[in-house]
This record gives structure tokens, C-alpha cells and sequence, in this order.
DNA sequence: TTAGCTTACTGGTCTGACCAAGATCAGACC
DNA sequence: GGTCTGATCTTGGTCAGACCAGTAAGCTAA
């Protein structure tokens, strides 16, 4: 990251914005601080000042700093939002990525399962029970029941207490609601498919109860693995045999 | 998402956001395409001139847009590189994160070899056994054993063939390089440790070769245990047991 | 037909100005 | 003396118009 020559040769947007990048990794500017004007930035950087509101609305669409009309920049802690709006954008034009952000939210949520395991504490495994219970509830409605499932998902990495992995996760989480959804459709035209949302998600609490970090992982991996199952079967209208399948396999 | 009402009550910016957002996901801008220019789009919403940069200036720094001078506004594949930039903000405001950080590498990369199982072909291959190569050759030294280390580590998540993937893990990564160094130099310092570095990389490289995910994931993650090990044990200056610890534990 | 020039258009930037409303502080009032 | 109030300063939000520097297309001349 070559930051030295951001003094001179850079094109006035890049000016600025690389000398605030500068302060803010280097942690001269941290969350809470107001900037200085953006007439004094602009003077302080011999630029005009809508070539300092380029910089500052970048930064902003980046969660990094936040405009408040009349009252100043100040930096704020990096919100999540960010990405969601990224993703937002880039499935939008890229429907083949969804598979791909399917492969790290897996990444990410088998991680979290192993840390839950260690890190889980009352609150966690109370938080983990409850949404359980609402996917047992809900079973039978599309909506609640695809949001009981997101709820019962995030309390697993909620329950890592890695922030890192809670920021990534629910930021991909949010694009994958789609696919619970759906998936959660397939349930009403397939009753048989309860059997195996229950006890999936049954298994997989049990094995964080247990602290069973490997146990979790493999759990967890396997249910997302049956899921990608019946949502390619569902494709080609074979969902029988898939349910077959899945119970023998177990 | 409400972008009904973009069309009078926003401020200006937001309406010009609003504006393309809405032909962006709509699809009716897809990559490739030549937005109009800004003066033109600046009489069409009723805005001026440098608020319409700051709204192409906001896609800009969101990978959906590229600005080039003189020829015009065209619409980008999304890039995934956004993400970068925003991790290395709110990684860099947060330095207890380092820990955490680590984790979602570790939850990245061993979700990426499992895919590099499945997926890496020849040059994959080809390119594992040239950085592994590499590890064993400078391992000697702290800078280039360092680099070597994480080539390594990328051509893993590369040969996953998963972009997101990479890109998560490249943002991370490079964080995290610092750590590598420090092990690198207690590596000088302690040249018992270089059989562990070459074989416990070897070790990864077969399984990856074998196509065996599970074993691959298992030994990736047992490295990294011991890597977190090592420095855990360095901070209290007791290398020499750990080292005995982990020869004996395979 | 083609090479070269002209010109319209593009982004990149600056200047200076105006507005509305929060922040501040002095002075008036209790 | 302490509190309230209003003028003023400052801040972001925005605009209009202008100039520069290249690009690309259109036109002219060979």
C-alpha cells in the first residue's frame, strides 16, 4: 500500500482521499472523531471543496466516516451495511456469484459452529434453544419459517463472539434469504421435508450442547449439504428420490 | 429497498444514488454499458454537475462503476476487491480484532481446500508445488520464508476457484502479514522449527493432491493450531516444549 | 480514398456564491 | 448570580458557470 507519494502526484480526488485514508489506518482518526471542515480540508489539500465531498461521500458509502448535515464528518465504527449493499449490486448483475457467496457463508458458519462450541456460554445455548423452538413453530409458514431459520443460523455465529465472523456472516446471510425462501416453499409442497428441517437443526444444537466442535462441523456441513441437495432436485422436479436419498444416508 | 419515492423527497445525492441503483438492479444498466454523461445526467435529475460525481464517485469506490477520464462512466463486472478496502478500514480501527480476524482466515481457508479438492486442476497443482518449493528454499529467511508462507496459502484459496472466497481471504491475509513475519524470525531463531514449517505444508499439499477434502481440512487446521501454539508458547519463552508437544502429537 | 486537421464532447477541477440549520456566546431578563 | 434568548458564526448541501486537457468523430484537403 503505497501511501508516501499521495502528496503530489495524485489527482486531487485521490489526494484527499488517501490522506484520510492515511489518518484513519494509521489511527490518528478513530471512531468518534469529527474531521475538520471541508472548506479547511479543502484549503489544507489545495483542492476545491466538491473534490473533498467525493472523498468524504467515498468514505461514507465505505461505513467509514459519516456526513451529519451541519454538524460535521465523523468517523464512525465500520457498519456491515456496507457490504450488503455491495452484494446487493453485485448479485444483481451476477447471478452465478450466489453460489460462490453460499461457499464462504459455509466458511464462515463452520468456523463460528467449532468457536461455539468452546465460547458458547448460557445465553448463547438459551438463545440457540429458542430459535430451535421457532423453527419447529413455524414450520409450516414460508416466511416466519425462512426467518426462524436465519435466526436459528446467526445464533450459531452469534454465539462464536467473533465479531469478524458475525459481520461476514450476516452480511451474506442477507442475500441469501432468497434462498431460504424458496427453500422454505419447497417445505410447503413437500411436507416430508419437515422431518428433515427439524432434526437437522435438532442435531446440530445438540452437538454445540455437547461442546463437540467436530461433531458441529461435520452436522452443520452436512445440512448444508442436503439443502444444496434438494434445491438441485427441485430444479429437475425429483424431490422423492432426494428425500430417499438423504434418509438413507443417514 | 424503497426506491418508489426516490424521485422528489431525496437530497440530491440520494436521488442520483437512487436513480442508478434502481437501473443498476433493475438491469437495465448492465456491465459494459456507457452511462450517459454527467452534464446530461445532471439536467436530467434537476441536480448539479458535482453531485452527480459524488454519486458516481460513491458507485466507484463500490466496484460498480468506472469512471475514465475523458471517455466516460461505464458500468463494471463487480469487483470483489471492494471488500478489501473495507476490511482494511475496520480491521485497522480495531486491533484486538487481529485475533478474530485470524479465525474467519482460518474458517476461509479451510473451507476453500476443501473446494481445492474438488475443483483445482493442473496449474493449480503445478503452482502448490512451485510455493511449496519455495518454502523449503527460503526458509532461511525471514522476508522471502514469510512471502513464501502466504504464496502458499493463496494458491490454496486460489485453486478453490472460488472468487469470494479469494477476495475474503486476500483482505484478511493481507493483515495478517505481520504475524507471518514474527514466526518467520522465531523460525531464525529456532531452527528446530523448520522441519515442522516444510512438513506440516508438504503434508497439506498431498492431501490437496489426493483430493481429499476432509483430511486436507483436518490437516490445515491442525497447522494453524500449531502455528497459534508457537506463538502462544514464544510470548512465555517456552519453545522447546511445544515443540516437543506437537512432534509428539502426530 | 485517405491522411490530417478541426471541433464537439468528455471527465477533472476550480471559484465563488447562496441557503438552512446546528453551535456558540453575549447580553437581557428573572 | 443564574438562566434564557437571540444574533452570529460555522457547517454541510447545493448550484452555476467556467476553464483545462485529452478523445473521438467528423470534415477537409491532398
Amino acid at each position: 500500500m503505497e501511501l508516501k507519494r499521495a502528496a503530489e502526484g495524485e489527482k486531487g480526488f485521490e489526494k484527499v482521499f488517501a490522506f484520510l485514508r492515511e489518518r484513519l489506518l494509521a489511527g490518528s482518526l478513530k471512531p468518534g472523531d469529527r474531521l475538520i471542515s471541508e472548506r479547511e480540508l479543502a484549503t489544507l489539500l489545495g483542492v476545491s471543496r466538491p473534490i473533498v465531498r467525493e472523498a468524504l461521500r467515498a468514505l461514507t458509502v465505505l461505513g467509514i466516516v459519516e456526513i451529519r448535515d451541519r454538524i460535521g464528518t465523523v468517523v464512525t465504527r465500520p457498519d456491515v451495511s456496507v457490504l450488503n449493499d455491495f452484494f446487493t449490486f453485485a448479485l444483481a448483475q451476477q447471478a452465478d456469484m450466489l453460489d460462490d457467496v453460499m461457499q464462504a457463508r459455509v466458511a464462515i458458519e463452520c468456523q463460528a459452529i467449532r468457536l461455539a462450541c468452546e465460547r458458547a456460554n448460557i445465553a448463547d445455548f438459551e438463545r440457540l434453544q429458542r430459535t430451535l423452538a421457532k423453527i419447529g413453530e413455524t414450520i409450516d409458514e414460508a416466511d416466519a419459517g425462512g426467518m426462524a431459520d436465519f435466526e436459528f443460523h446467526r445464533s450459531i455465529v452469534v454465539a462464536s463472539h467473533s465479531e469478524t465472523l458475525t459481520v461476514l456472516h450476516s452480511s451474506m446471510a442477507g442475500l441469501l434469504t432468497h434462498s431460504h425462501r424458496n427453500r422454505r416453499e419447497l417445505v410447503q409442497a413437500f411436507p416430508s421435508m419437515k422431518t428433515y428441517l427439524i432434526d437437522d437443526h435438532r442435531r446440530i444444537f445438540e452437538a454445540v450442547i455437547a461442546r463437540d466442535p467436530e461433531r458441529a462441523d461435520a452436522t452443520l456441513r452436512k445440512h448444508f449439504a442436503i439443502g444444496d441437495e434438494f434445491r438441485r432436485r427441485a430444479v429437475v422436479g425429483d424431490l422423492d428420490k432426494t428425500l430417499d436419498k438423504t434418509s438413507a444416508s443417514r
